[in-house]
DNA sequence: ATTCGTTAGTTTAGTGACTAACGAACTTGG
DNA sequence: CCAAGTTCGTTAGTCACTAAACTAACGAAT
């Protein structure tokens, strides 16, 4: 049986631990490569991890040749964690267990209907375990420390009342766009790679709001205020004789910003006037001349964008999300203009969607959940 | 007698050369308690490095009561290293043991009169053991693997070549702006300090190039391509109706885009034209109304470069340098300018002027000293 | 069916570092 | 000058981990 508290485990025990919930069925050998461990290490920890009811056998690998070995997993009730996206239109969350399988997830776009799922889905985990932590993302900025803030402190408090969360279940609140690059890191495209694969990179989004989440060397970058990333600061507009505007890049490049743009340089005889910024993009792959010439610079200026990115932080790879970001006329544009004015830097175009805050809030919570086990708090 | 290859230490032994060589002198207690380490631990490490011929008793410290404790140091012939500021205008050098002692410096002007004293000051260097390692500070961009490009590596190989180095002492090639970051990290105004006082910052160049050095958590950020911090590169002019232009900020905001702005506005009776930026913050300083004009709306111009730092990074800590950078009159402005469109960060000036790179240079050799004897290469 | 090569897991002996405890050395106060 | 108190450095014992050797189990070839 999994407690709630238990005495801390061995660093050893513990380490282990944590790469079993990572790689979801392990062997003994595989843990002691994947933990730069000797054998009898493993052993005495799979003894610790075993007795503590931690982790279970699950049946048996064969190889082509030799003794077949025993397969292990976590223990069904190791307990499990709760991420939460608190979007602007919609919330969605999901229930997962330490080593990441689905147990529930849903989503709604009406506030308190979202919460009862919520409350449903806790009531449905009884076999799991208990709930050892629970991460929100927000769209505001959080600052690193919540206790230093009383606004960040409010935010925080706000998200565990609301979720309705029994007792000293620790919650932490996380920028959304900060959550979608973790998920980026961990289950985007090309996240299994090498070395330099993924490790390093800007997740630019683009949608009603803008803004980057930086992971360096795999580390996410909060930033002292928690505002790294915020690039609806960029000084813009820039030139001589023109002052810039608190956060009018974002006015300017968000989808009401594109909007704007549509609407002054729409005319009679293109047609009517296309509602959002789908409808733009559709009548650019249609062809029609005035929406491509829009979506073109629109395109260029995103481009200039990640070119301010990689000016700065040269990460060599930059990922486009967000509901206008992630649209595929904008791609040829943005690269033509990165390449023209950039660093080598490779292009990509996210592939998880909406998801991605949902995933990436899901992925910090289980870390700090297998950690809440592994330190015994 | 320091060998120049040895076997490799053990990695107790190891971890407390290197803080002996950071701390220059010190006592075991101070040794165990800054390594991490108990009393006995640090014993035999002594024990293996005294045997090792790499450091020496210095004398015996009395404390205010209690036992005196035997202060040791590193073994004058424990071997040194060598940092060359290759500018466009003067080479500069400086010897340091591996625990920071300067052994030699000199700077020149005249490029042949440069190496020539290099080579005397190496000739000096008989009994301060092997020269372990050269850091050559240049203002071009680095690659973090120079093998990886003909460009970098040819650079590399003039550096050697200039050095007239002997045999295998491997030498290292680091962006000068880079250096002085590393600089501001370690000898800068508040390095001393507490968690958070200077682990994260940016170091702003402002010169006849400009350019940015990025310190995240005592680490310097290179970037994919080595380009980290080449802010020349952010998109600008930015603004609807403008093309950006390659490097079209440093033309704007590196000393010769200053003057060009002056010579621009100066009109008849502004009396002669300034010759240079000092001459322009000279009248400035003397009340002189249009130069006054001209230095407040660079300052301007600077602070829009920090904020647009900080939108992306939120380091929490902007030093300035550079020729233009440190001086004093730009200072209020581009605080100003950073408060009002940026997030709260502190600004400060380098007090360290023109000898940051060649400071920082001699930083990273050190350390590259220190390890390769800690590993034994 | 037996043997061989390979892989799993355990036993054993040894290393490196820690804690605890102790003697040595030093200062201060009677 | 001696006792008390404090700090240094060593000795002794313990703990966690490793490497190497060994036993166990499994597939494939003979």
């Amino acid at each position: 049986m999994a407690t709630t508290t238990t005495a801390p485990l061995t660093e050893s025990a513990g380490e282990v631990f944590a790469q079993l919930a990572r790689l979801n069925r392990a062997t003994r050998p595989q843990l002691a490569a994947a933990c730069a461990l000797s054998k009898p290490t493993v052993s005495s920890a799979m003894a610790e991890l075993e007795s503590a009811g931690l982790v279970a056998r699950d049946g048996t690998a064969h190889g082509s040749t030799g003794r077949s070995a025993a397969v292990y997993r976590l223990a069904a009730d190791a307990g499990y964690v709760l991420a939460v996206d608190r979007g602007h239109t919609q919330v969605s969350f999901r229930a997962i267990a330490l080593d990441g399988t689905v147990l529930d997830e849903g989503q709604s776009t009406r506030l308190d209907r979202a919460w009862s799922m919520l409350a449903a889905a806790r009531r449905r985990r009884t076999a799991d375990g208990p709930l050892r932590r629970a991460v929100v993302a927000v769209s505001d900025v959080v600052l690193p420390d919540p206790a230093a803030d009383p606004e960040t402190a409010r935010r925080v408090a706000d998200a565990v009342e609301s979720l309705r969360l029994p007792g000293q279940v620790p919650v932490a609140v996380e920028n959304n766009v900060n959550c979608a690059a973790i998920a980026e890191l961990h289950d985007g495209d090309g996240s299994g790679e090498g070395p330099g694969g993924r490790d390093t990179f800007v997740y630019l989004q683009v949608g009603v709001g803008i803004g980057a989440g930086i992971v360096i060397g795999r580390r996410l970058l909060r930033g002292r205020n928690g505002a790294a990333g915020e690039v609806a600061r960029l000084a813009y507009p820039w030139a001589d004789g023109r002052e810039p505007g608190h956060e009018a890049l974002e006015a300017r490049i968000g989808s009401p910003g594109l909007m704007l743009q549509v609407s002054g340089a729409w005319r009679a005889d293109d047609g009517p006037l296309p509602a959002d910024p789908e409808a733009v993009f559709a009548l650019a792959a249609e062809g029609h001349p005035r929406a491509a010439a829009l979506v073109a610079r629109h395109a260029a200026e995103v481009g200039k964008l990640a070119v301010s990115l990689t000016a700065v932080l040269d990460p060599g790879l930059v990922i486009l999300g967000g509901g206008v970001g992630r649209n595929p006329l904008l791609t040829a544009g943005v690269a033509e203009t990165l390449a023209r004015l950039g660093w080598p830097t490779k292009l990509e175009v996210s592939r998880l969607g909406e998801h991605a805050t949902v995933l990436g809030a899901a992925h910090l919570a289980r870390e700090h959940g297998i950690n809440a086990v592994v330190t015994g708090a």
